[in-house]
DNA sequence: TACCAGGTGTGGC
DNA sequence: GCCACACATGGT
């Protein structure tokens, strides 16, 4: 998308591919503040805070090439909109959600992130992690905080994460936090979508849906559907199939949409969320 | 109060 | 392989 960088700011002038809301709040974030003036937006060590005003975009911050890359600003989402405009409720999905897209996030802050959001809702999530970051996370700049390396993590116990709220996932981050720490190699990029699920479901916490959105949303794996509660809505909305299991319709449906499947599913869910 | 939330691990079959 | 069940926590 078009999009222009000067004095530390990216300048989005065409935002219908690029909506701050949506692109928050279809779940696959969860380090952003809101505030009067705009977001703030974490992710890793770098911060950037995002004003939308007179149909403009602006992404301040003291790391640009990080934020392009991270907003997926170098792709077209115009042309993933119109193929998938022919497949059933795309439209209308698109028409609520037309400014989604996939962020490029850290794989360790995702694995992290994920296991804490199973069975799990939104805010919480977000408090959950809020806390990891302020207990074990870097001090930033502007007074927020890092996400915590794995290395800061290494030796805790169930009862730190059990403090943060974690409930009974604060076993799974104990066991891989020490996976993270003890070999487990987290580039995946290379290997086929198979051998990486396969690899991501070996940690503690993480099962095939956990997995594929660790896939999406740390790999940009765009083939990749992770099925939740209200994608199973949607599923039976769509196709009248009751009583598939998760992993059915996450392996149905990433054949049906191809190399679009992960796009699909975010406006499908951002949908879900405001309409069911 | 019972149910839900971006589910997973475990044990029984 | 499938299935039922338990699992912390806070909101409605």
């Amino acid at each position: 998308m078009k999009y222009e960088i000067s004095c530390g700011k990216i300048l989005i002038s065409d935002t219908s591919e690029f909506s701050p809301k949506h692109i928050l709040e279809c779940g696959q974030v969860f380090r952003y503040l809101n505030s009067i003036s705009g977001y703030k937006i974490f992710s890793k060590k770098s911060f950037c805070s995002l004003i939308y005003a007179n149909g403009y975009v602006t992404i301040d911050s003291t790391d640009t090439d990080y934020f392009v890359r991270y907003f997926d600003l170098e792709r077209d989402y115009g042309d993933i909109k119109r193929r998938l405009s022919g497949y059933p409720l795309m439209t209308e999905a698109i028409g609520y959600g037309g400014g989604v897209r996939i962020l490029n996030q850290d794989p360790r802050e995702m694995i992290i992130s994920f296991i804490i959001s199973a069975n799990n809702n939104i805010p919480r999530i977000k408090g959950i992690i809020e806390r990891l970051c302020a207990a074990r996370g870097e001090r930033l700049a502007d007074g927020g905080y890092a996400f915590p390396d794995i290395g800061a993590l290494k030796g805790l116990d169930r009862d730190f994460y059990a403090a943060l709220g974690a409930g009974y996932r604060a076993d799974y981050l104990v066991r891989t936090v020490d996976a993270l720490n003890s070999g487990f190699d987290p580039e995946l990029d290379a290997l086929p979508l198979a051998e990486a699920r396969k690899r991501l479901m070996s940690l503690s916490g993480v099962g095939r849906k956990v997995a594929d959105c660790i896939l999406l949303f740390g790999y940009h794996r765009s083939e990749v559907f992770p099925v939740d509660t209200w994608i199973e809505k949607v599923y039976r909305r769509i196709f009248s199939d009751e009583g598939r299991s998760a992993v059915y319709i996450a392996d149905k449906m990433s054949e049906y949409y191809g190399d679009l499947a992960g796009y699909a599913q975010q406006y499908l869910y951002y949908y879900a969320r405001e309409n069911i």
